[in-house]
DNA sequence: TAGAAGGATCAATCAGCCCG
DNA sequence: CGGGCTGATTGATCCTTCTA
């Protein structure tokens, strides 16, 4: 899905509505607006010239692979855009914490696969493992997570870009946790992991680290990787929707399967 | 070309929301 | 609950266009 070369959000003075304007002109993509500003002036003959540069600009970082450029030619709202064309750069993450917001366990999906950190065990290793990975896909995460490690962590890594699923189901129509999120959109999990529930992870630590009680532990890492795991089906479900919604022309991706990465949480909780 | 009006973006403020 | 960012809202500012 093209959804980058979709925006004109590019320089000041083309916000939200200028965009939707551009597109009620018949001018969907950069390619559009550069046939048509080659034609005629569509803006103004100051705005054309900035934008057409812009645009220049952004291929250029795309056939660079520079996310750094694009982050900032994007405006944050609109960074969504920039997944597809940075899938191997992608982290997704989520954390569990005691009830002091200190992280616990920490459940990460990148290109090299899953891992769990936790504390006073492998929680330290956890910087380097997200430092890897430029974008961020979290639920909540920039209001949560995020600030909640940078607080435990002297100092923690930063994204380029992070995506906070939380703000963007609202694209799609949805609105909700996590949890409600996969509901509606048929995300299933494990019959023994329905009903647990982030405050449950308190409890769920608290009961391994204070009885050693390792089942506890095994659920509460099996539910830190599925809250992790299910955020890439969540974001390109939205984003496959998104586009239906607007009606931009879908090359049918598929929607990421979760099937050898499930395989992969079984092996890992097993081996605690 | 100059002045003014209209419209869109931008900046600041506020409440809502979802995390553990 | 406590935290704190996003998104909606409102007011201010900039840009563009229209008129003469």
């Amino acid at each position: 899905m093209k959804f980058l070369e979709r925006t004109f959000q590019l320089i000041k003075g083309v916000g939200p509505w200028r965009e939707r304007d551009l597109w009620a002109r018949g001018l969907f993509t950069w390619a559009d607006f550069e046939q048509a500003a080659a034609r005629s002036v569509v803006m103004s003959e100051r705005l054309d010239a900035e934008l057409l540069a812009a645009i220049a600009q952004a291929r250029a970082a795309l056939d660079d692979n520079h996310l750094t450029a694009l982050s900032k030619l994007v405006p944050a709202k609109e960074h969504w855009r920039l997944y597809g064309h940075f899938v191997e750069h992608a982290a997704f993450f989520d954390i569990e914490a005691d009830g002091d917001d200190q992280p616990t366990v920490v459940g990460v999906m990148d290109h090299e696969g899953i891992a769990t950190f936790r504390r006073g065990h492998s929680l330290q290793q956890l910087p380097a493992r997200l430092a890897k990975s430029p974008l961020w896909v979290s639920f909540n995460g920039s209001v949560y997570d995020e600030p909640a490690l940078r607080k435990a962590f002297d100092d923690f890594p930063r994204p380029i870009v992070h995506i906070d699923l939380r703000f963007l189901i609202r694209h799609a129509k949805l609105r909700g946790g996590l949890k409600g999120v996969e509901d509606a959109i048929g995300l299933g999990r494990p019959p023994h992991l329905r009903g647990v529930k982030g405050l449950d992870a308190i409890r769920l630590w608290r009961e391994f680290n204070f009885n050693g009680d390792l089942n506890a532990l095994r659920l509460l890492t099996e539910y830190n990787l599925y809250d992790a795991i299910n955020l890439r089906s969540v974001l390109e479900w939205t984003l496959w929707r998104t586009a239906e919604l607007h009606a931009w022309p879908v090359t049918k991706e598929p929607i990421w399967e979760r099937g050898n990465v499930l395989y992969d949480v079984s092996r890992l909780v097993l081996a605690l």
